[in-house]
DNA sequence: GGCGTCGTAACAAATACGGTTACGACCAGA
DNA sequence: TCTGGTCGTAACCGTATTTGTTACGACGCC
């Protein structure tokens, strides 16, 4: 699988934001966020703007700038983190169109498409169960 | 996401396999195969040996060549598929290690592969329960 | 007005995926 | 024994995706 670790960056840079937040922070840095991943400033932009799209993360511009959490960690599960960041399915029917001559070219796609609906289904079920107040917790519990 | 099509082009292949041998085959040739499936008979030949090496499938050499199955389609599940030709796991963690200095960066890596982990469960969970028989079984009530 | 940060475009490197060509290995049948 | 059809696999290409990087204008507090 092409698996992109942009979930796990994400919500990364959430929980730390929240966590320094909680510490009596009015805002965190991309830059501060990066060091915390260990990548660049920008790639955390890029994501947090997505973010922010979907209501999950605020931005302050201009001098003492910075990054805020539009909603408590314990409001933001996984799942909505997962569907601001990653926007197709997990698994892809055909590239190019089967042959529409034969029975199963014709009747595979709809087959797997219910199939990989339940699949999807249940993935944001166990998305949908784990919210960053949970990831905080397990962290600092392990710490 | 990523998302590639072997999962799907794979229970393609072993569906229409399965069909053939029902209408008195012996064996099916990756020509046959790929013309269903609208692709390269390369494609379709690595695909198959893979599923060669997990015991889903086998082939025959020589003339009058060609594929069967090893086993039949009721005792065939997705999940036996996509562990066949899958080999990653659906969510990557970070490319470069976390900052170790820092609690989140320390911390973030075990507590979403317990989450993760539990995704993948789930996904199993949904793949197993849909055996290529009740795919076939789809497409024909389809057609 | 200056400084620090965001927002975003542009580009590069690495990787993954699917398609294609090529060719030796293999084996039933003539 | 030869022949023809198919497998098995390596090699290569084009495209797309992902991540990292540089650059620079926009913004707003001091």
């Amino acid at each position: 699988m092409s698996a992109n670790s942009r979930l796990t960056i994400a919500a990364h840079a959430l929980t730390w934001i929240g966590l320094y937040q909680r510490r009596g922070h009015e805002v965190a840095t991309s830059e501060q966020i990066a060091t915390s991943v260990n990548t660049n400033p920008v790639v955390i932009r890029r994501l947090l703007a997505q973010l922010s799209k979907a209501g999950l993360a605020d931005s302050r511009r201009g001098a003492g700038a910075g990054w805020m959490l539009a909603r408590d960690l314990s409001a933001i599960t996984l799942l909505d983190v997962y569907e601001a960041v990653e926007p197709g399915p997990v698994f892809a029917l055909h590239r190019a169109t089967p042959d529409p001559e034969c029975v199963v070219g014709r009747g595979i796609g709809p087959a797997l498409t219910a199939v990989y609906d339940g699949v999807e289904a249940a993935l944001r079920r166990e998305l949908a169960g784990a919210t960053l107040e949970d990831v905080l917790r397990d962290i600092l519990k392990a710490a």
